[in-house]
DNA sequence: TTGCTTCTGTCATGGTGTGACAGTATCGTC
DNA sequence: GACGATACTGTCACACCATGACAGAAGCAA
């Protein structure tokens, strides 16, 4: 009887998995990810290393926990995408879109992106975190062409943009003298064409 | 002084990193990766949990032991490869006929990848593994290119190229009718066309 | 036998991640 | 204000992975 409820009940969270995540990025940054321990973390949020766990699954998901929540930016995007368009324009236009983020984040996000391509034990995790991103692609390829998501093409469409918008982070990470949606489109564009010799 | 050195020297292995592998399998087969530890390994294979990491880095290379080997097989490929084909034509040509495995190792390949595809620990350890793979195929698009294989366009091969064979690998694990190179060749001529909307 | 080399086991240790359980802080209700 | 329900927290114990240090074992060559 007791279901609807007004606000909130039980002890209020101690932190937040946001104040926790920007802990962690400070400390990663500070000295590195291996040598920072949970406990560390923990304990300038001001928690039990327990507790930690209870805010996020393992260490390396501090470093996902925005990336989890943009998934669903993404599906959104792909029902409001012209279906008149071809597939991998759509696709094209539907990634980059999603992708302009406003300058204000892009510090972090480049620091993010950093660790993820440099430290191997998250680097490792990145392929469960980018399966959901993954799917939506291919869920939408599979809707536009008519078959199930896990078929084939669809599958390697989901796949393949997700390997190509990797690269353009990587590079944009490296590189970074321009916007990251330059680097993401002309990956995208390319992936399009095949990756045609470009004739001169 | 003492460099030339005949046959041998020194003690013994105790066992070979193939039959730790092999061991391995097996016990992942009966009772799963996650419960399988690596003291059950080293029992079975009559050495120590300490020489087990002697052999191998981790708990999950093992499943990747023989993988890592075919890299070389895979580059003398491309050195071998007609380079008067388009791009990635010899990149499909070279790809699958790398992958045309001998019919007794089919079944621990199909064993292997299915450990790969459905523990989590497993697939994350796998974005370190392929990296020298998609290095080899990066590195010979930027030759083709005429660019450097860390350039945006050959990295971005060497990615998604991957990122296909894995669909290719997957949907072979799942259905299984017909033979891998069979798969491999539908989703790298998808790639190469740029995942045109086929007209029917 | 001696010395060198290579592999091995034992021991100790640090770190991740989980289950069990009790404690604490807030709610709504009487 | 006392009460129970609820949600979060800390403490404790534990299994497992992985690594460094060190000594012992087993082969070769002189």
């Amino acid at each position: 009887m007791t279901e609807a409820r007004g606000e909130r009940a039980g002890r209020p969270p101690s932190t937040s998995a946001r104040a926790v995540e920007l802990i962690a990025l400070e400390l990663f940054g500070e000295q590195g990810f291996e040598d920072t321990t949970v406990e560390q973390i923990a304990e300038r949020a001001g928690v039990s290393s327990r507790t930690f766990f209870r805010y996020f699954d393992s260490k390396a998901s501090v470093l996902w926990h925005q990336f989890d929540q943009e998934v669903a930016t993404l599906r959104s995007a792909f029902d409001a995408v012209d279906d008149e368009l071809p597939l991998m324009e759509a696709i094209r236009v539907v990634v980059v879109g999603v992708n302009r983020y406003r300058a204000q984040d892009v510090a972090e996000l480049r620091a993010r992106m950093h660790l993820i391509g440099s430290v191997p034990a998250l680097a490792a995790s990145a392929a469960s975190r980018y399966e959901p991103w993954e799917e939506a692609v291919s869920e939408y390829a599979g809707r536009r062409r008519g078959e199930s998501a896990d078929a084939l093409v669809p599958l390697a469409i989901g796949r393949t943009t997700l390997a190509a918008c990797r690269a353009a982070f990587d590079r944009w990470v490296a590189v970074g003298d321009a916007d990251l949606t330059v680097y993401l489109d002309a990956a995208l564009r390319a992936l399009a064409t095949g990756f045609v010799d470009e004739p001169h």
